[in-house]
DNA sequence: GGTAGGATGAGAACGCGTTCTCATCGAGCC
DNA sequence: GGCTCGATGAGAACGCGTTCTCATCCTACC
């Protein structure tokens, strides 16, 4: 009987609603404590308990910490490529596109510093089972470079190159930024630097 | 009497002696560790037993395990940069010599693949108080560039913010390496490609 | 020569990431 | 309906970075 299927397939299909509304629950309970104290308010039992969810279900989806925190970092790479596709710059030059780009995403993360640092400590992190992880995270800000660069044309093996130093400079700044070695105007103009130096 | 004062100084000398053989013995079990088994292998308990030091003698000199791993990373740094200094490389273009100092240093980082992991890791580290030795590495790997680029010229405004990109794009490699996400070859290759997109 | 003070040794104690144990509950299967 | 099995909850337990306590010793000062 079809009701019969399709109530299974709702009793199912709500379990794993649930399932996924406590991996949103981890992920958000996460974020709110990076918000209020960066990376070492993150503490796994309170995360746990804001979401509502034993310790040890919080570790069966996420199997440490900097997991957790990477895949929060993950969802806002995510959303912020997803922004900036939706509404792309119109500048000139590429050196221009790139810039006005970088900046964006800039004060993005820096509309909630302790947060973004607590994410970037995550990405350098050591966790040796986190690889994945951590490319998914940096193919995201390759490819908000990439898209920029080349306003939808094709990617030259040149054009490749200056996205993945591009890249290289961005993670850099933002791991000086998240370690205290510079402020956010600094990192921002050591990318805009970077991006006239490399594509003008 | 002169015999007295002479036997005072050498006394306090003696002293100060020990107290810098301690510190080096730190760091030199502090090494020995990371060579063995990487960053996660350094366990200060283990650190102040193989230096022949108590646990809160260790934590007097060095405050934290990144600051330990830090200050090894600076004297490390800085012998390099005294070997390069003293066999500066000949190669005629700035990008060789800048290509040409940073596969050598690759190299002697490659030599020792888990120390130089768990220091690079320490210099990713969320340590607050770590600001000023992460300062002084920063500054030994930009000298490094620096000298190669203006071989004993004078800086330039553009030189400068060549050597910077180049500074950031080095630090990134390193990350990715010690954190599993590239090999030594693609470091290098990497490298090799952003000296020669900046400087030709 | 005696004494105060800082450095060291030895080890317990604490905090937090991580793992483990065990009880419970709900969904699919006979 | 009874059963099995994977997911969850609750919380103890473990490992390691870090801090704290107290005894001891050595140097500087009087």
């Amino acid at each position: 009987m079809s009701a019969t299927t399709s109530g299974a397939t709702r009793r199912t299909g709500t379990r794993a609603l649930e399932t996924a509304a406590r991996k949103a629950r981890l992920l958000a309970a996460a974020t709110e404590l990076a918000r209020e104290g960066g990376y070492d308010a993150v503490q796994m039992r309170d995360v746990a308990a804001r979401a509502e969810v034993a310790l040890g279900t919080l570790y069966r989806h996420y199997s440490s910490k900097d997991q957790l925190l990477l895949a929060a970092m993950l969802d806002q790479t995510e959303v912020l490529r997803a922004r900036i596709d939706q509404r792309p710059p119109r500048a000139g030059t590429p050196a221009e596109r790139v810039s006005e780009v970088l900046r964006r995403a800039c004060r993005a993360l820096e509309r909630e510093p302790r947060v973004t640092a607590a994410l970037v400590s995550a990405m350098f992190s050591s966790d040796p089972d986190a690889i994945d992880v951590k490319r998914a995270v940096g193919d995201q800000l390759r490819g908000i470079i990439e898209t920029a660069v080349d306003g939808g044309g094709d990617a030259d093996v040149e054009v490749e190159a200056v996205v993945e130093v591009l890249g290289s400079v961005w993670l850099s700044a933002m791991a000086f930024w998240a370690g205290g070695l510079t402020d956010a105007a600094t990192m921002a103009q050591r990318l805009d630097r970077a991006a006239h130096l490399l594509l003008d």
